[in-house]
Parts: C-alpha cells; sequence; structure tokens
DNA sequence: TTGTAGGCGTTATCAT
DNA sequence: ATGATAACGCCTACAA
C-alpha cells in the first residue's frame, strides 16, 4: 500500500527521485541514493508495476494461453517460451482453457485487459471470429499449433500432414491395410490437417480411405476412449489406429484394457506428439513427435520480433514431426 | 489505446457514464446505456484492468507460483484452483520457477508488482527469509505442498510421514530389508518429512536405519538418476527404494533401464506422487498418491477466505496419502 | 440520470 | 542533481 510517495517523505526528497533511484537512472547524487534505497530496502517496497504500465504503455509481459495444461506438450512448450522471454527479461503469464472456447474469451479478455505486450495462443476456437472481438489487433499475436480460420497471424505449427503420412507409411509398412483414425476436435486446423494427411497417405498405397474407420474425437481422453470402442465395434474393425494426439491415445489405451484388449496383441495403436514422462517410465507408445522445445522457442521469438517493430508480413514456419518408435504396434 | 474517455465522446456522454455501462451499473437511462454499448462493441473497447487496479485496490487475480510446470502433481493442482477461482470470477496467473529460488524470486516479485489479490506458493526456497523480501504481508499467502522454515502462512500439505510409512510398511510386507531412499531436495519440508517418515517406519519394523541407503535428491530427474546410481554400487544394494516423488522415479526409471535392470525383476521401486497420464498408458508405478485436485481447491479457498477476511488464525490441512499399488515391486 | 473533478501510483517534461 | 506537475486510464464522491 505504500507509494513512491511515503518513500519520498521518508527519505526526504521528491517522488522523481524516488522513481529515479527504482529505476537505477543517472543523475542522482550517490548519497542520495544510497539515503533512498536503505528506505527502499528497509519497507521492503515493491513498485506498483499496474501504475507504471500506464505510464510506459507496456508491460513487459507476454501471454500464454494453452488447451490443456496437463498435456505435457503445451507445458515442453510452455518452458521453450519462458527460457526466450527470460533473456530479454520479460515475464510470461500462462492461462489455462480446457480446451474450452468460453473459457478461451473469457482468459483472452482478461490478458488484454491487463495489456500483456504480446499473446501467444493455442487456440480452441474453430474460426477467428469466434475470438476476434475479445482479442486487440495492435499487439502482436502468435498462433500455437493450431490456426483458427480466418485469422491472420503469425503461426507455428508443425507438419501435421506429413506426421500423419509418416504413421500411415509405418503402419503400412508393417502390413496393416484397415488403418482407423480417431480425429481431433472438429473444425480445429490441426485435428483436420492430420486427418487429411492420413486420407492422402492411404491414397498413396492405394488404399481407399473408409468413413467408418474415421472416428470423431476431441483431444481429450474422452473422444480416445470412445472412438477406439466405435472402431472396435466395426464389423471388420481395423488392426491398427492412430489417434490424433497423445491425450486421445491415452483415453484409447484405457478403454481397451477395461475390454482386456492387448496392445500391440490385439491392436496396433500410435498417435501425434509424445509424452515426455510416460515414455521414461515406459517407452510404449510409437509417435510422431514435434520438437516442442523448439516451437516454444520459436514462437517467442516471433512475438518479440513484432514487438520491436522488425518484420512486417505474416510469417509461418512449419516443423517437422520424427517418428518415435517404440512397442505399440506389431506386424501382421 | 482507446480509453473511456474517447468513448465518451464518440457517444457523448461522459467518462462516468461509460464506466457505469461498462460496469453495469444502474441509474442510467436505457437509451444512453444502448448507444455507449452499440459503440463499446463497434470499437471492441477492453478497458484497462491496471488503470482499474489503481483505484479499486484489487485485482481480482490470484496467482500460483510453482516449482515444475511439467510435473502433472503440481498441474492437476492448478486445475483445482482454477476451479474454485472461476466460481469466484476471479482470474489465475500461473508462474513456473523451475526449482529455482532465483526465478521464484523474480516471479514472486514480478507478481507483487501487479498486486495480485492472493498467493499460492509452492516454494523452492527451503527458509522464508531466501524469499520473504519478495513477498508483500498485506496479502494473503497460501503455501502449497511445501513450508519454507520460519514462513508462516495458511498451508496446504499432505501427511508425507504418512506416506513414508505407507510405502516402507507395504516394501516390508513383501519382504523387503534392505529399503533404499532417495530423497527431494534438501532444506525442502516435503522431503525432510518423507526422508523422516522413512526413517521413523523402518524402526518401527525394528530396523535400523543405514546412512549409505539413503541417497541425496532434488526432486528432479537428475537426483533420481544418481541416486538410484549410488544405491546400485553399494557393496550391499537394497531390494527396494523409494524415491521422494515421482519425477525421481522417473530419473531413476531411465538410469535402470540404460544399465538394463528390470524392474521390479532387479530392483522394486515406488514413490510419492502419482503420475496421472503414464499410469493410465501403463499402470506400472506404485505410489503413495494425493488428492490433488482437492489440494488445489482447498489451497484456493483458503485463499479466498483471507480474502474475504474471514478467518484469523494460521491454518494446516494436511491430506491423507494413498498406496496405489501396481506392478513395480516384487516379493522377496 | 448525468457530469465534474480529484485521486490511484507511476513516469516524464520542464524548470530550477 | 532535484523537484513540481501534468499525464496515463479508470473509478467515485459530489454536484447538478
Amino acid at each position: 500500500m505504500a507509494s513512491i510517495y511515503d518513500i519520498a517523505k521518508m527519505a526526504g526528497v521528491s517522488v522523481a527521485t524516488v522513481s529515479r533511484v527504482i529505476n537505477g537512472e543517472k543523475y542522482v547524487a550517490p548519497e542520495t541514493r544510497e539515503k533512498v534505497q536503505k528506505i527502499l530496502r528497509e519497507t521492503g517496497f515493491i513498485p506498483n508495476a499496474n501504475a507504471k504500465s500506464l505510464t510506459k504503455k507496456k508491460t513487459n509481459t507476454m501471454a500464454v494461453v494453452v488447451p490443456d495444461l496437463t498435456n505435457p506438450f503445451f507445458t515442453e512448450i510452455i518452458r521453450g517460451i519462458e527460457q526466450q522471454a527470460a533473456q530479454r527479461k520479460m515475464a510470461v503469464i500462462i492461462a489455462n482453457t480446457d480446451e474450452d472456447l468460453e473459457h478461451e474469451r473469457l482468459a483472452i479478455r482478461s490478458l488484454m485487459g491487463r495489456r500483456v505486450d504480446a499473446l501467444i495462443l493455442a487456440s480452441a476456437a474453430r474460426a477467428g471470429k469466434e475470438i476476434r472481438s475479445s482479442l486487440r489487433d495492435d499487439i502482436p499475436l502468435v498462433l500455437l499449433d493450431r490456426k483458427p480460420n480466418g485469422l491472420e497471424a503469425d503461426l507455428v505449427r508443425s507438419d501435421d500432414r506429413g506426421g500423419a503420412e509418416i504413421l500411415v507409411d509405418y503402419l503400412f509398412a508393417l502390413g496393416h491395410r484397415r488403418i482407423g483414425f480417431i480425429s481431433g476436435k472438429a473444425g480445429i486446423s490441426t485435428a483436420k490437417n492430420r486427418l487429411e494427411g492420413y486420407v492422402a497417405a492411404l491414397r498413396g498405397h492405394g488404399l481407399e480411405p473408409e468413413q467408418e474407420l474415421m472416428a470423431p474425437g476431441d483431444f481429450q481422453r474422452t473422444g480416445g476412449r470412445e472412438g477406439i470402442l466405435k472402431l472396435l465395434a466395426l464389423a471388420q474393425p481395423p488392426t491398427a489406429v492412430i489417434a490424433a494426439n497423445n491425450i486421445e491415445a491415452i483415453g484409447a489405451l484405457e478403454a481397451l484394457r477395461e475390454k482386456k484388449l492387448d496392445v500391440p496383441g490385439d491392436l496396433s495403436l500410435v498417435c501425434f506428439d509424445d509424452l515426455e514422462l510416460a515414455s521414461q517410465v515406459y517407452p510404449f507408445l510409437t509417435v510422431a513427435a514435434q520438437p516442442v522445445k523448439t516451437m516454444g522457442a520459436v514462437a517467442a521469438q516471433l512475438a518479440l520480433e513484432r514487438l520491436a517493430g522488425q518484420s512486417s508480413q505474416r510469417r509461418e514456419v512449419v516443423m517437422r514431426m520424427t517418428l518415435l518408435e517404440r512397442r505399440s504396434c506389431r506386424r501382421v
């Protein structure tokens, strides 16, 4: 509750001087500086950053909004962002939306109200218009992993189609011909691209994609569970399944275990995105992994560059996926 | 960059009226309200929350500081906090310190500067004095999981000694008599309590605790790796090992795998804290788990109650741990 | 019902 | 080198 006025009074100087001392500016006599710093220390004074941002018109803060904070894919990305930000002495503030559009709107509004300097967003929205009114267009926006339709901004993502191909190719090579796909959240770019990649890859191998082999999903556990059950219920179920992300794969595994079905014994299973910790405990799930930490770092850099006023046009950086072969598939 | 002044001008009213409309106050004529709201919508105006906090002297924000955002233990806790906060329309802002004291100081300072209304802290500090100067003592502080020495504040933690007993009892019942322990970060209360519980439990079974069976750790992967190696190098290595948290257990598993040692074949391994996702992929590690989501919710409630001015004295809520028996141990 | 003006805690511009 | 003082964007008496 103390302000620099209180400090000024105690030190017998003006607020301007206190401000100068706090910000380490020159043009303040050594003795004065000493005197003020002493009081600053004694009182444990912490300047009000909100007031400061009012006059400075910047907050030295960069915000990250992710749809699922329990997904290691996103937490690793965040670490990449934090490292970059720390180098520029910027604070990072993180918000979680639980893959819920309304949550996301609230979070973004809140952050915009706080006047963060930049926003890195992995959106739960399908279209830009769903969130545009919550956004301010005068600060750098970097889209992460997903591109809502019609929202033009810098974008850092992975080559989802390529990743799908990698997975299909792998399964095909193992002899699988009926390959199921549990899709991601409907309307999300990442989900669409992965599905398209899957379809294209099948065709590339002379296989005709079948509608019944593509189950809907939501990038969450429930989707994985329901998806796998749907596929299993088919008259002619697949011998291998691709889940559109790691969390869905976990949901699928749960359901399979409940049905006493073995992976890869009864069914081969792969997915997009690695599970950092889990794969250390038990290197089991074969996945198409993205360079997560790097993605975060790149996203942060794009944001910072725009902040610095460099760069003009929209940029899109696409990362390559890598197949991490483990033990969740078998040859048929 | 627009302010309520701009809106006021466009609407042909005063700033006071605009403010009233924005905050949904009564005493503004329906037509005026309409008129202003129209402009608000058209311009996509988002009020500056920092300016607002200046006069309101509150930010409707609650901060959470955790040492490891990649640890599901903390992310689950965060979800518990978020749910409570959302109910009271409070925003949650999350900061990660990577178990580093200096990071933590910076994070806390930054949050205090932002004048968050309350702070929930899982600290990397051993003693309160290491961070006290970064703290403001006029806002509610709730300690989570760990209690820095000499820092008096509300506390939500688990019964670490009890948890250690559960694990030792379990291993003892399986016939283990040489039980190793990889400790947590030195000086952290949680680490101390778990170690003490281990020692006490051993004694309870008539076993004399041996110094060489207790390896130092850091709650991180490295600690787990080095700890397990140290224990394995003993003239008479343990037949079972307890890791002070989940992440250390993962580090230990990595090292074991590199040495081609099998769990539980060559060694039994258990730890504190569950690995939510991993345990779904492969229910392998036997653990003493805490009711994470609840812990978060309780922490948030304590903070909110204090904010509401209720409650006076310091409170400490201790949660019970539960043994989740899986397949990482064998009978000897 | 609406408007005016002062204050919230900083920084920045001028003086001195 | 230091100090007054006017912003910054909002809220809140108080007046009208």
